[in-house]
Parts: structure tokens; C-alpha cells; sequence
DNA sequence: CAGTGGTCTAGACCACAAC
DNA sequence: TTGTGGTCTAGACCACTGA
């Protein structure tokens, strides 16, 4: 075994043994180099290891801490679309979370994870509504969303817009420009934090992320039976957690 | 900005623009070397990010190869459980997937994560079964699976045998313990691989893993009230997507 | 079987934030 | 101010594996 995966387990087992509890600090690169007899990049490699982990923090001049485990936020699944009279409501994203900047729309390329869900090639044009949420106590991002809409089909529409008025988003589509009653659906999936997210998020680089994405599908109208929206919300997957009830199925299960 | 950031900026934007297209082969790091003008170590961080974020896999006398964004397996979100006269029966844990070797039953310490949710403390005493299931005709390892029973309540019964005989575990803690109708309720998380899973999933350390896992709750006798189970299954993150459907709600959503 | 990535060393300088 | 982690270099040897 490589030294470093020693000295890697060896602090997982001095953690796991409270030898060094959470919120208190390891001791210091020099330090450990003497400890395990080794040179300071392979206690660097160590650390880094365990760093991607999710156990430890390091901080310039602050030292390396071991991670209090976060409580997560148990989120409940969005499987259904509540209406009112202001517009569509996703009860998901509006737990104790306020923008902490106004959104902005741009356009640019699609992301390549996006695209097939637009049904569209990568780099395809898209217009990007971006949105970032947090705790408006604490002013910490909690929350990105993003919504891709395809530029053929929003660019010169209100849908560009920065205000797109009462009701937002949906009710233009359903009302304004007549793409019928939206169908949803939901896809979840993780992946490494890009380095745009790790910086709001203040996550360290490549650490999971936990994406709750919903495309709406257009049923009438110009756009009927695309995809016309795909909205993604990302949060640090250590802090997050998404709950849904299993219920039991009154028949027996349907052969696929 | 770091040296090691550029260089990793590069050769992603590099990838991007398809001057690498998945499939191929990035040059090897002395090249890297000096086409950017730095040690190999700093050639090595950037690749190593590159990694990290799914882009690259590296392989020793191989070179390093920009990976192919692999199919994303679609799985349905288990809201249901059936029931048929064989047992228990949860959809997703079976498409395509068989066990690749004998399940296996150990005793052992809770593991941290799934301590809350069987309402144990860390380190307490669990029954673990194990599974590993993968694609039959390749032999690649897919999903891992793993169920923990508190010791209290399974260590000296059925559930701790390897074979807990027809209908599974789940027809043993209804009829045979009277634990009552089991309540389920799933969680998804996601998380950095372990070591372990890494090596089982052939994943470079601490990507991404999807976690989807079920609680199941007594109803009845001795246990009643309590988890009596989770199970969770894990997969390679970049590898996994979970859909569902969004339903409209009949009526304003209740306020919480 | 040789070339590739994997590991490791010893040393240096830097930048930032806690003190 | 200064001690800590962050970055980088130049060089060496190793081990696996695919050409």
C-alpha cells in the first residue's frame, strides 16, 4: 500500500477513535511529518484524501480542522405542483431561503449535462436564468438554481426577461404564449462540484453535489411535446438529504 | 490564479472544444510538461482535478484518456412496494442486476452515516448484510447494497442467517417476529466514495457515489416504533440518474 | 519489456488570516 | 506580524500493463 493511504487511514482511525473529536484541529503538516516519518507532500496527499472525504477542513494559518458532521436538510421530494393565486409552487425550493442576489438571465451555450435533457447538442444556445439562494440570516449560499430554456424558442420572449411578471416562468408559457397545460418531471443525480459552484458554495473542489432538476414539457402550441424548460437546483450533498414516502402497491407489480 | 488551475483550465476547455474528444488520449505529462512550461507535478494536480471531475481516466503505461460521458442508467424512483407470492419486491435494486458473489452476513459497528437513521449511536453493534450486484454478461460491478439491522433486535435471529428463507427478510420481521406491517420511507444521498467502494465500483477515490436508501419501520411487537432496518444501495454518481413524476396538486398546498 | 503513470523526497517561496 | 497551509520545482525510483 501506498504511504500516503497509510497515513490517510491511520488519521480516519485517529478520527473515528476521537483521538482528534470534531471542531478540533490535527496537528500541523510539520508535525505530522515527524509523526509518520514522512515527507510533508505525502502528508499533504493524506490530508488532501481526507479532505475530499468530507472529514477534514484545512484552513491557511488556522490549521486543519475535523469536520463537525453537518446536520443535513431533509428535503421533502417534489412530486407534486401546488397552484395559488400568485403562480406554480414547488414547496421545495422556498424552505427558509431567500435569494441573496437578484437573479440574472444571460445566454450562452448549453452545458453538455443539460442538453439531453432539452434535447438539444451541447454548446446549443440556450438563455441560463440563474438564481442564488441562501439563509438570509447568515447571508451563506445554500442553493443554486438554474433554469435553461432553448433560445429558439425564448430569446425574443418574455421568457428572456429578467422580470417575467405575475405568476413567473410557467404561467407565461401556459397563458401568454399558448404551450398548453406543462407536464413535470423529475430527475435526480450527483456529480463534482464544477469550480464556478465549489466558490459559491464555498465547497472544496470536485466535492459532491446533489442536483434536483425538473423539465417541463410543453403540450400545445409551437413547442408542444418539447422540453421546454429544464430547471436545476444544486446544494453541498453533505448537508442535504431528500426524503419521499413508500407506500404499498395495491396490485401486484406490472411486468416491464 | 494557481499555476495548476490554468493548466487544468486548459485542458478543459481544451476537451471542450474537442481537441481531445472522448475516447482519445491527452499527451503524456512529460509533453504536458513542456507545452505549459511547468514541473510534473504541477501537471499532475491539474490532471488529478481533471479526474476528480469525471473528465479523465487515467491508466498506468496506458496514458490518461479523456472518458467517454458513459450512459447514464435511468432508474424509476421506488415510491411503491409490491408484493407478490415470492416476497417484497422493490423495482430498482433488480433491473439488469444479479449478484456477483454470495451475499454475505457479518457483525460490526454501525457506521456513522446510518447510525441516525436506525436511531442508533455511532459504533453500536449491527448486523450487516451484504450484497454486490452487477451486469451478469460483463462481470462489471454496478451497484453495491448493504442492509443493517440493529444487533439488539436481529443478532441472534433469522435475520443475522445468510438465508433467511422464502419472502426475504421483510416476510421474516412481519410473520415471524410480529413486527407488524413494516412502514418504509426512502432517503437519496449522495456522497464521496470510500475506499471501499472505490475499489468494488473501479472508481478513482472520492467520486461521487448516489445513495438510495429505505428505512424500514415496525408497526408491531417488540420493535414497534422502531427503524429495524435500512438499506442502501450505492452506484457510481456520474453513472446514475433517478426519475420521477410530478403530478399536479388537486388542491393549494397545505402550509407547513 | 519498456514506457507510462504512481509515489516520494527535500527544499523553497508565497499569501493569507489569526493572533 | 508571523505561522500556517498552498504552490511549485527538480529529480529519483517504482510497478504495472499494454504495445
Amino acid at each position: 500500500m501506498a504511504r500516503w493511504r497509510e497515513v490517510a487511514q491511520a488519521l480516519r482511525e485517529a478520527i473515528a477513535a476521537d483521538t482528534y473529536p470534531p471542531g478540533t484541529k490535527i496537528p500541523k503538516e510539520e508535525e505530522l511529518e515527524r509523526m509518520y516519518g514522512c515527507s510533508r507532500t505525502t502528508i499533504r496527499r493524506a490530508v488532501a484524501q481526507l479532505t475530499a472525504e468530507g472529514l477534514l477542513t484545512p484552513v491557511r494559518r488556522g490549521g486543519t480542522t475535523v469536520r463537525e458532521q453537518p446536520e443535513r436538510a431533509v428535503l421533502a421530494l417534489d412530486t407534486q405542483a401546488h397552484r395559488d393565486e400568485i403562480g406554480y409552487y414547488f414547496s421545495q425550493t422556498v424552505q427558509n431561503l431567500r435569494a441573496l442576489r437578484p437573479p440574472t438571465v444571460t445566454h450562452g451555450p448549453c452545458p453538455p449535462d443539460i442538453a439531453p435533457l432539452l434535447g438539444l447538442r451541447p454548446a446549443d444556445p440556450v438563455v441560463v436564468r440563474d438564481r442564488v439562494l441562501g439563509d438570509p440570516a447568515t447571508g451563506d449560499v445554500v442553493q443554486l438554481a438554474t433554469s435553461y430554456l432553448p433560445a429558439d424558442l425564448a430569446a425574443s420572449t418574455v421568457l428572456a426577461e429578467a422580470d417575467t411578471g405575475p405568476g413567473g416562468i410557467y404561467d407565461r408559457m401556459e397563458t401568454d404564449l399558448g404551450w398548453g397545460r406543462l407536464d413535470w418531471e423529475g430527475v435526480i443525480t450527483a456529480r463534482p462540484a464544477t469550480p464556478e459552484e465549489a466558490e459559491l458554495l464555498r465547497l472544496a473542489a470536485g466535492v459532491p453535489v446533489l442536483c434536483v432538476t425538473r423539465m417541463s414539457i410543453a403540450t400545445a402550441g409551437a413547442a408542444e411535446g418539447r422540453v421546454v424548460e429544464v430547471n436545476t437546483t444544486r446544494r453541498d450533498a453533505s448537508r442535504v438529504e431528500i426524503r419521499y414516502p413508500i407506500t404499498r402497491a395495491a396490485t401486484a407489480p406490472t411486468e416491464v
